[in-house]
Formats: structure tokens, C-alpha cells, sequence
DNA sequence: CACGTGACCCCGA
DNA sequence: CTCGGGGCCACGT
């Protein structure tokens, strides 16, 4: 399993107690804790991208916010279903660490995630996004 | 306060 | 396909 820290310079532990991370929400910022209350939606065999996360979690264009906040979170979350765009509705796995990025394709496609030979999940048919508030009209 | 950095993203050349 | 460039924002130094 994935037990090794994935700490990334910069990214730290809870800042409470430094270690255990499950009420680490707590701990940080307002973005932080939308973001992880939209990820937390994404069912089974459903993905979304960083950048469509931070859409929904009214974070505007923060995709790069979502990435670090989810390296720091990952452990409150379903951080395998978060895939990074790569043009024309097609995702990939992002993350850089091999351990990790392997782990996650293997957790996805034991959900029933398919990913093409060139390794893309296509988002039309395993994209998931929040329904969206009616707020306008 | 000012940078640098990062599991990001879009666009144009 | 690869490169830049600009934008995003929290966190450490």
C-alpha cells in the first residue's frame, strides 16, 4: 500500500500535531476544505480533473491549488479518482511519484475506470461533475 | 512584504 | 509532438 510520505517540499503535515492527517480539514484554509468536500462527492468509477474540481468548489481557475492541496489531503479523500486534463474531454494520471501514480490507476480500474493504451480515461464516459446550482435565472 | 514552488490548465507558435 | 507565457492560490522561507 501507499504508506510512504509523499512529502513534496513545501507541503506540510498537519499543523496541529504534525502527524495523522485525517482532521487535517481543520487545520487549513476555506479553499482547502470546499475542495475537499467536492472530491469526497466523486462516486465509484467516476473521475474528475483538478481543474473541474476547482470549478465546482467555486475556486475558479485554481487548478494548481486543487493538485497541492490534494498531495497534502489525500489521505481524507478519494484521491484517486482526481486526474489531470489532457485535452479533447481525455485525462491522465498526473501525479509524478511512479508508487503513487501506478497505485492510482491500479484503485481506478479495480472501480472499472478503463484507461486507453496511450493511458487516457476518456471524461465523456467516466467524468463525473456536480450537478450545478441553480443559482441564475 | 516578496519570492519560489507545485499531484494544474489553456492557448498560441 | 514540444515550448513559452499567463493565470490560478496556499504555504514556506
Amino acid at each position: 500500500m501507499v504508506n510512504r510520505r509523499a512529502n513534496v517540499g513545501g507541503v506540510p503535515r498537519n499543523r496541529r500535531t504534525g502527524e495523522d492527517n485525517r482532521d487535517i480539514e481543520a487545520a487549513y484554509s476555506d479553499s482547502y476544505r470546499r475542495i475537499v468536500a467536492v472530491i469526497r462527492q466523486i462516486p465509484r468509477g467516476k473521475v474528475m480533473t483538478y481543474g473541474q474540481v476547482a470549478e465546482d468548489a467555486n475556486l475558479g481557475r485554481a487548478a494548481r491549488l486543487v493538485g497541492y492541496a490534494l498531495h497534502a489531503l489525500w489521505r481524507t479523500v478519494p484521491w484517486q479518482r482526481v486526474l489531470g486534463m489532457r485535452g479533447r474531454g481525455i485525462a491522465k494520471v498526473s501525479i509524478k511519484d511512479p508508487i503513487f501514480g501506478t497505485e492510482q490507476r491500479l484503485r481506478l480500474e479495480k472501480e472499472g475506470v478503463r484507461f486507453s493504451t496511450s493511458g487516457g480515461v476518456d471524461l465523456s464516459e467516466f467524468g463525473f461533475r456536480l450537478p450545478k446550482k441553480r443559482v441564475k435565472r
